[in-house]
This record gives structure tokens, C-alpha cells and sequence, in this order.
DNA sequence: CTTGCCTCTGACGTTAGCGTCAGGTTTTAG
DNA sequence: CTAAAACCTGACGCTAACGTCAGAGGCAAG
């Protein structure tokens, strides 16, 4: 498919989708002019790359993981790296779940004093 | 205190503290002189902040919540924003844990196939 | 053929939360 | 008293993930 379906598809810009490719996520094949032409497992990838963006990961980080997700094979530093991240991501998880306490404490105050 | 013990304690860098009172979170009196002088509260209010910061809210949105934070006192208005910013919380809870699990599995996969 | 939508490659703009000088005053330690 | 340390106000820099033109080519329909 080209790159407006792959975007309506899959929920992102067809500009964030060029951004992938910058970063090295999703290359993609190209037509004898010129377009972007994208297999269907590229809509699973680009999930996979909203999951990570919105856990905090950054494109490079992204771009390191990836042959892990596509071979399942990893070297020492890879798992390394995948337990570091999985750790910060928990602890982010941590954060915000206190974020919310303190939010839903404020809004207990409120309600009671309205 | 002045902001470089509040800085320290807190945490929290010297441009940052100055940076919340440009935006109008954290305004602290001040000395004939000019300089910043901090309630020991200040401390409690700077780890609020982080708390939201962290949590993804914009320092508007945290202006915004002060005045529940401060007085418990809120209006309509202010109570439909509180459940707005909670919710945005869960739902990005609910994506951390998402992409924590995708991070599992990889990782699970990487263990059996070292 | 041409209309209209899709795509291409640059390349500059944006936003937020600070970092980092620069150049000058104030406070503190000895 | 003096030197170091802390503080002040601008003001520019930075990063990441795109947004948003601009200008030009590509492609299915009527």
C-alpha cells in the first residue's frame, strides 16, 4: 500500500511516517517513480512505534529494539538495553500512578467542598 | 530559603525554580535586594510539580490546578478539568502497561533464543 | 487531455522545559 | 575588607517529533 492508506490505517501522519524513515524504522520499498509502497506487517510496526513513542522511547532507541522485534534474536547488550527500558518504563508506570493518587486526592477535596 | 537551598532539596535545578515562577507556578517574595526567599511549603509545591510535569500535564494545566491545590476550593469548571487530566492519566497508564507487555514479550522471546 | 488528488523532496517552523552563557549585584566567610 | 559564592535579569540554545508550506512530478477517471 502507499504511504496516505498506510497513514489513515494506521492512525499516524503520512509526515510522521517520512519521519520513521529518516530514523531508519520503516524503510520502505519504492515504486520505478519514486512512492513509498509498504507491506501490511508495516501496520503492526508502526504500532509497535506508537507504543514505544508513547512509553517515552526515543527514535533511536526505537531503531535499536527493532531487530529484536523483527529477528526475536538478541545479543548480551541488546538484553541489556531491553530490561533498562522495561525498568524505566515501570518506574515511569510508578509515577504517574502517584500522579493520579494526588490528582484523585484534589478531587475528593473538591467534591467534598464544592 | 533562597533558591539555591530550595533547588538543592527540591531537587530541582536553579533555572527551573525561576522558570516556575515565569510561569506563574511558583512566586516567591522577595528581599529588599531583589532576591527569592521560599516558604518551607515551597518544597511540597515543587514535588507537585514534578508530579504533574511527569505525568505529562503542560505548566498551564498545573496553573490552572493550583488553586484546588492550595485553597481545595473548586469550581465546575475546574472539577471538569481535574477528571479530564485523571483520565488522560489512566488512558497513558494503560499504554505504559501496553507497551511494558510488548517489552515483555520480547524480552521473553530473547531469553528462549539466546 | 485534463482535472484533481496523491506523492515526492527539501527546508524552515513549532513547542516545552529547561541549559547555558553574559554581565552585573549581593551575601557570606575569613 | 575582600574574595568567593550565590543571586539577579535578559536572552539565545537545544532537542524531539513532527507540522507546514513550496514547488514539482505521478496516476486513475471522465
Amino acid at each position: 500500500m502507499r504511504i496516505g492508506e498506510l497513514a489513515t490505517r494506521s492512525g499516524v501522519s503520512v509526515r510522521a511516517l517520512r519521519y520513521y524513515e529518516e530514523q531508519g524504522l520503516l524503510i520502505a520499498e519504492r515504486s520505478i517513480s519514486g512512492q513509498r509502497h509498504y507491506p501490511e506487517t508495516a501496520l503492526e510496526k508502526v504500532g509497535f512505534f506508537q507504543d514505544m513513542y508513547s512509553a517515552g522511547l526515543t527514535s533511536k532507541r526505537i531503531a535499536e529494539l527493532m531487530p529484536c522485534f523483527n529477528t526475536g534474536h538478541t545479543d548480551a547488550e541488546q538484553r541489556i538495553m531491553l530490561r533498562t527500558e522495561r525498568d524505566r518504563i515501570h518506574e515511569r508506570v510508578t509515577q504517574l500512578t502517584s500522579a493520579l493518587r494526588r490528582l484523585d486526592e484534589v478531587i475528593a477535596v473538591a467534591d467534598t467542598h464544592p
